[in-house]
RNA sequence: CGGGGAGUAGCGCAGUUGGUAGCGCACCGCGUUUGGGACGCGGGGGUCGCGAGUUCGAGUCUCGCCUCUCCGACCA
């Protein structure tokens, strides 16, 4: 490709919206540009790139024996209802009417498909299959943002196994996370592999490959000493044992006129310390009012709550339904039974607790009347805890639960999601096969996911320094850039046109800058645009048969004769091109 | 869905009490220049987001709508 043809738009200027690195520099490179929120092109060379990254993915999953599929994104409601997600999945799923008012959807995932397909296995002995496909996928994202990191529209690439048993997915899980390895270091990113909540896709084992970056948006704690690591949605941790404060006969009730928050409590002549309150949150779980008890320190991860219960819906309740219920407004409510109802509905209030409560006493907790607290409180003896569960978002500091290292929080992108369904889909889409005996059998499958663009947008992310990206060779739009600083001289274009026919010969990707614009505005465009090496042809070096040789990656430079910088410099590409693990 | 902010040339922005719509970069032509976003001269480019209203006159004032963006809620 000659560069004065290519259509690369590049930006002097960062876009003024754009705040993560990945959004400044994909689009002032002239990789992306918006269409509308959440909705982007992706120009000649992110889609170069993508096809890389997509041919890189192919690869490794045709190893491990999956068969690609090309899948249509527009789905009728039926299949949807038949595994119950057209009611679960709400508003993030796009919706549409055809001409004979039948009702479609853009597809968000596609185990309904592929279980419906997979319906058509019948033997035990056509097990184990590995399916995948790489194509858009729809989801009206309530909040698209960062650039290409979080948008509505994007490439997945997602596979879904059959086994028989357990063990089968359990061999299908391990292939899938040896190839995602593969995959990502191919592409320069080495992931954490964290334990994650399976969330509304819903099953066993979940593991997600998280790349940490300011700009992401899941919190990882993770252990440096043990490997230990886990999303803050599903992460627990050991704590450090509270000393009880001085118990008391009985609760006792203290006026506390304009106080409400823990913090307020704490620094309240009398109060205590968060680590010595009660936090009473109130939630409706399917429509039933439920107590969610914490320590005054610590906040409750809705995720782990949500795991942890067969609830099929959970939010907190509106201050009117705590008054109503409770007779009292948040920051004076509290689970003392004899401050409770006895019974809502006719049935006693459930209440759930966090085992950091546990054993607790010279508690405080408000009183369930607005501007009381009580203090003394003894959660044994006082309290009616229904259910004691692991709902507390863990907090950088605390103890790794297998080596008590205190563990680091920080900030990921999600590239990759790897879990275990069992048979979810294909018990409600009715898959199964016969086994043996000849007796049916649900087919037990596992879901695995890499998001395209987001793969690419994440090697931006942790790959580039002020001047602009850093591809590794396996996905860069070019592998070489020829910059031929004084293209108007006929000699001088001449030689990079010649070094140019030389890498084409040898497979090499490269681009030919014969622009006539000053050498300048080449570096700095073959710097934004990050392409790994840089031959530069000048007149000044020219005249000793040299020519430079410049490595993006470290700015390594070298003069080479002319006649082998093709050579060298092809032979370093293709060294470079398939680092595997 | 809630709360902020913003829509003026391809990009970044200015536009005063309402009075002929501007600047930098980019773009086109000619010339000089060519090892770090060069310079001179000459040019092209606008439904001022959309629609109403007030006014002799609206980029500017009023109302409605749309779009984009940030924070939060939500979220494989």
């Amino acid at each position: 490709m000659r560069w004065s043809q290519a259509f690369v738009p590049t930006l002097r200027d960062d876009p003024a919206d754009a705040e993560a690195w990945s959004h400044k520099l994909l689009v002032r490179g002239g990789f992306i540009r918006q269409l509308a929120t959440g909705i982007y092109v992706l120009l000649p060379l992110a889609h170069r790139t993508c096809q890389k990254i997509i041919h890189t993915i192919r690869q490794e999953m045709e190893l491990i024996g999956g068969q690609e599929f090309m899948m249509p994104a527009l789905h009728p409601k039926e299949i949807w209802e038949k595994s119950g997600r057209w009611e679960t999945m709400g508003s993030e799923m796009f919706r549409l009417r055809d001409r004979k008012e039948a009702d479609l959807c853009l597809g968000m995932t596609h185990e309904e498909i592929f279980t419906h397909i997979g319906g058509e296995l019948k033997s035990y002995k056509q097990l184990p299959q590995i399916w995948f496909q790489i194509q858009t996928k729809f989801r009206d994202e309530a909040r698209p943002k960062s650039g290409i990191l979080r948008v509505r529209e994007f490439r997945m690439k997602d596979a879904y196994s059959f086994d028989l048993d357990q063990a089968g997915l359990d061999h299908a899980f391990d292939q899938h996370h040896k190839a995602y390895r593969q995959i990502f270091k191919r592409c320069g990113l080495d992931p954490m592999a964290v334990e994650a909540s399976s969330g509304a896709m819903g099953g066993g084992d979940s593991i997600e490959f998280m790349v940490p970056s300011d700009a992401g948006e899941d919190l990882v704690a993770s252990c440096g000493k043990c490997g230990y690591a886990a999303n803050l949605e599903k992460a627990t941790s050991e704590l450090t044992p509270v000393e009880n404060r001085d118990a008391l006969d009985t609760p006792e009730k203290f006026a506390t006129p304009g106080v409400g928050t823990i913090e307020e409590v704490a620094a309240f002549k009398g109060g205590a310390p968060a680590g010595h309150q009660i936090k009473t949150l109130v939630y409706v779980f399917d429509g039933r009012l439920v107590l969610i008890l914490m320590r005054g320190d610590h906040g409750l991860s809705e995720q782990k709550l949500l795991d942890s219960v067969e609830v099929g819906e959970l939010h907190p309740a509106s201050e009117e339904e705590m008054q109503e219920v409770l007779g009292a407004t948040p920051g004076s409510l509290g689970p003392l039974t004899s401050q409770l109802p006895a019974e809502v509905d006719g049935k006693k209030m459930l209440i759930l607790a966090d085992p950091a409560l546990e054993g607790r006493v010279g508690m405080v907790c408000g009183a369930n009347e607005d501007g009381y607290h009580y203090r003394g409180v003894d959660i044994a003896r006082d309290v009616a805890v229904d259910h004691w569960l692991d709902m507390r978002e863990v907090q950088s500091g605390e103890g790794c639960p297998y080596c008590a290292t205190p563990l680091a929080v920080c900030k990921t992108i999600e590239i990759g999601h790897i879990f275990k369904l069992g048979t979810r889909y294909s018990k409600s889409m009715g898959m199964d096969v016969l086994d043996q005996n000849g007796k049916a059998q649900n087919v037990i499958m596992g879901s695995y996911g890499i998001g395209v663009e987001r793969l690419m947008a994440s090697v931006v992310e942790t790959s580039h320094d002020e001047k602009g990206i850093i591809w590794p060779v396996a996905i860069a739009p070019y592998e070489v850039v020829i910059c031929v600083l004084k293209a108007k001289d006929v000699e001088v274009l001449e030689a990079g046109e010649r070094i140019y026919d030389a890498l084409v010969a040898a497979g090499i990707d490269v681009i030919l800058d014969d622009r006539l614009d000053n050498p300048g505005v080449k570096f700095k465009d073959a710097e934004l645009i990050g392409i790994p090496y840089q031959i530069v042809v000048g007149p000044r070096s020219l005249k000793e048969g040299q020519v430079e040789i410049v490595r993006r990656r470290d700015g390594d430079k070298r003069e080479v004769a002319i006649e082998h910088a093709a050579e060298e410099v092809g032979e370093e590409v293709v060294s470079e091109r398939k680092r595997r693990a």
